[in-house]
DNA sequence: TGCGATTACTTGTTCCGACAACTATTACTG
DNA sequence: CAGTAATAGTTGTCGGAACAAGTAATCGCA
């Protein structure tokens, strides 16, 4: 069965263009951004951030990678590298001892609040400031019905505050 | 002067937050059912498709490195593994003895002419199928906002059909 | 026309991520 | 309650990308 391939129309084709640009660019921006002022990968940052934003400012490995989309090889090294900076502290789950918990230092927190405004000041010059109320909501809701295909349980997305005003600054003020 | 940082309210990181999953996941996915089912980076793909849509099936090192987004030390060792694999040629340019042409192999051709029905029908599945024409049409004006910040030279969008039906397959045939 | 500056590209090194292999602990199963 | 499977992480190896340095050719300009 050869089923005839259904070639982009060029409003398809334009849009797909300018979506992959997107993806291609939006990466190498916010690394750039927050390696210059941070000394932090967006990867390490959204990392950062998620054990920031957990119970306790702890959170296993697994469920870590899941998050930050990361295999668990991926997040051992870059957690090895983390914990040597003195960001976090890694130590054997109590309960189940395969696990490990990952737990932000506070040096670790104090990274991450000095970095938050210029990340977010990044966001807004290079997306949001882009956009009309109107097209915030139409974004809201066209990544939304890719992610059902790209992410269908939600693991990238699950996050309560991680970019928003909150208890994380809070925390560490 | 210590600007005040204008975090971000709930509607704005919502969106933010679906826009970085989406950016994390898309490239991902597009070169898993590449590199799977013709043994091509989504990277590889691009450059091949803009090289076989140029005038004489060739391009520039330089040009192409820009409509890629690539680096030029990138480009030049991507180019050499490809040209290895004999779906390019490289050859000095005869006007400007600096500079590098680079032409697509008839089966560098013939592989994208394979490939690209698997990746339009990727494409389709993963983003385009869950849109509507109205988000379609959202979407491209959304990308071209941002992009304006992100590419202001419009280097990866002045691509002419890279994606869509056209001239490229008419010539594998 | 000759010499420094620029352009175009390649090569080498280093770092990061994917994959595979390994260890240690826990869960399942007859 | 063995013994096997599954889970959680770490470590090692390899390929790819960024950065820096090097080479070759062209441009600018006196």
């Amino acid at each position: 069965m050869t089923s005839e391939t259904k070639w982009l129309n060029t409003e398809e084709s334009a849009a797909w263009v300018r979506l992959v640009a997107l993806a291609e660019l939006l990466p190498g921006a916010l690394d750039a951004q927050l390696l210059r002022d941070a000394g932090l990968t967006h990867f390490e940052y959204g990392a950062l951030m998620a054990i920031a934003d957990a119970p306790d400012r702890t959170m296993r490995m697994t469920e870590l990678a899941s998050r930050t989309n990361a295999t668990l090889p991926r997040l051992s090294h870059v957690a090895r590298r983390l914990e040597e900076r003195g960001l976090i502290e890694r130590y054997p789950c109590p309960e189940d001892r395969r696990a490990t918990n990952a737990t932000i230092t506070e040096a670790g927190m104090q990274l991450i609040a000095d970095a938050a405004p210029g990340h977010v000041a990044t966001v807004r010059e290079t997306v949001l400031d882009a956009l009309t109320q109107e097209q915030l909501e139409q974004l809201y809701a066209i990544a939304g019905a890719v992610l059902t295909r790209l992410d269908p349980d939600s693991r990238l997305t699950a996050t309560s505050c991680q970019f928003s005003e909150g208890p994380i600054l809070a925390h560490a003020g």
